[in-house]
DNA sequence: ACACGTTACGGCAACCGTAAGGATT
DNA sequence: AATCCTTACGGTTGCCGTAACGTGT
């Protein structure tokens, strides 16, 4: 069987990238990382960590080890919290974790004291879907969910979507833009994963292939910036920009004729009981 | 640091609610168990099982470690596959692709959850021959196989094989049928390498070399398609024409005096590791 | 008395830190 | 020589199976 702590001495070279350390981090000796990692590697039959006198690398095989080796020290380190039922931990994509989840994480706080202890994380949708499958979050707030067995996905919010440009933009003046003037400009692609294409292709039908992504910078902030420099225009939360529409450093628009917003899932395990706390949070995303 | 079979006791508990039998399925001690179990729980502070006579339940506090415990060993079991990087991929000629591996696909699947990544490849006999060679397929389901250097091959199945008419054919309405009257109608082939003209040399000895082959249509389906429209006979896999007969699409024949049954085949490399996820799936096969 | 879990004990393997060894620059 | 990992060694720990011991039916 698996060892715990062989994972963990995985893990620390690969973040020191090298032997003596990983021990310095974890506090132990250095010989006992080498005899760890030996361990590790007989048990799964291959070579994880390439030592070089320079820096100590993972191998190919030990990259791919690298991710389910995270996901399992994640999720033992929350045993605890899990067991108590006082703690939970809130998994959330960028978008949703930044714009939209804070007052929510505020109104559950004081509605619950300090009975609950409350942790955020976020990451990119496809990683947050990842954290709730292996239970390193309790609860996920997601844009795009691929119905994987086992868990429940509510809707809990319709999150309307902009068309951003730059104020030096033409469009900067009007309201709203024509579909056909839409799919004639390259847009800024942000965060991968998040199900944007998809609800165009929803909203716009076949013609939504017809629109060009120029760039793909990532996240929202950088596509923000991107636009606000005149590199293009782009889609996004409404919530996302509200600060900057009000304070005209970017100017918002709707597309005539089509309602373009996102439904957004609140993401949990089928067994996740009804009277633990994540339930009640997800409880109170979805009545109000 | 948590430990994983500490883990995997409780939830050998969970499951058997009772020590005794979670020692059986372990495959240790009881006390064993009694001793993991009380670790992890000192570990996490908290009561995980409320011992009684009858029957070891979770606690309230048990039954929220579930679900992560599950999760841990589901992720803990799947890092062998993962650094190997190789899902298991089954190659399968046609007929058994089609007709018999899908139930024990399936079945593997239930017994190991989603710890493997299982794939098919279905192709003719030779192609399926040449990708277990290659190491394309981890394993092959063959009909006949060439006895090639590095492998093992195992009789893990024998499929009877049955003539088939059409509903108009004389034949339709007996239940087996003369060899030499069979020898008299030319039959229709289906794929090819298959190793079926050996199997009729086999039962039938010389005389095989009497069966006139009149068309060769490559598949099985193109061969039930041919047999229904009549354009002649075959002789097909039980299995492939089960839903037909029983629906009486098509008629199917015994030869009488004799037994005509191929035997199958799983090929895999001499040195596929005995705890490989493929060599489980041949283990499945092989026993039951 | 029986079924089931816990405690006690002892042998043995595994762990881990110190210290020495190798390899590379 | 200096650095970094591996190997060697020995004391200690702790694991695990057998056996004895509660405890409730």
């Amino acid at each position: 069987m698996l060892n715990l702590s062989q994972i963990e001495a995985f893990i620390a070279v690969v973040d020191t990238r090298g032997f003596h350390d990983a021990a310095t981090r974890l506090g132990c000796s250095q010989p006992k990382v080498s005899q760890q990692l030996r361990k590790l590697e007989r048990a799964l039959g291959v070579t994880l960590i390439h030592r070089d006198r320079l820096q100590s690398m993972p191998t190919e095989q030990g990259v791919r080890l690298i991710p389910l080796a995270r996901s399992l020290l994640r999720t033992a380190a929350r045993a605890k919290d899990v067991v108590s039922g006082h703690k939970i931990v809130i998994g959330a994509s960028s978008n949703i974790g930044t714009y939209l989840l804070p007052p929510y994480v505020a109104r559950f706080s004081r509605m619950r004291g300090n009975a609950v202890d409350l942790d955020m994380r976020i990451a990119g949708n496809p990683e947050i879907a990842d954290a709730v499958e292996s239970r390193e979050v309790d609860l996920a707030l997601m844009e795009w969910w691929d119905n994987r067995r086992g868990f429940v996905a509510k809707r809990w919010h319709q999150e309307k979507m902009l068309v951003i440009v730059s104020p030096d933009h033409p469009w900067a003046k009007r309201r709203s833009v024509d579909r056909d003037q839409l799919f004639e400009q390259p847009m800024i692609g942000g965060e991968a994963g998040t199900g944007t294409s998809a609800l165009l292709r929803q909203v716009f039908g076949k013609s939504a292939l017809k629109i060009r992504v120029g760039m793909n910078v990532g996240s929202t902030e950088a596509v923000k910036a991107a636009v606000k420099a005149g590199l293009g225009i782009s889609l996004v939360f409404a919530s996302a920009v509200e600060e900057e529409i009000r304070s005209g450093l970017l100017c918002g628009l709707s597309v005539a004729g089509f309602k373009i917003s996102k439904d957004l899932f609140v993401v949990f395990p089928e067994d996740l009981p009804a009277d633990a706390a994540a339930h009640q949070f997800v409880r109170m995303l979805v009545k109000g």
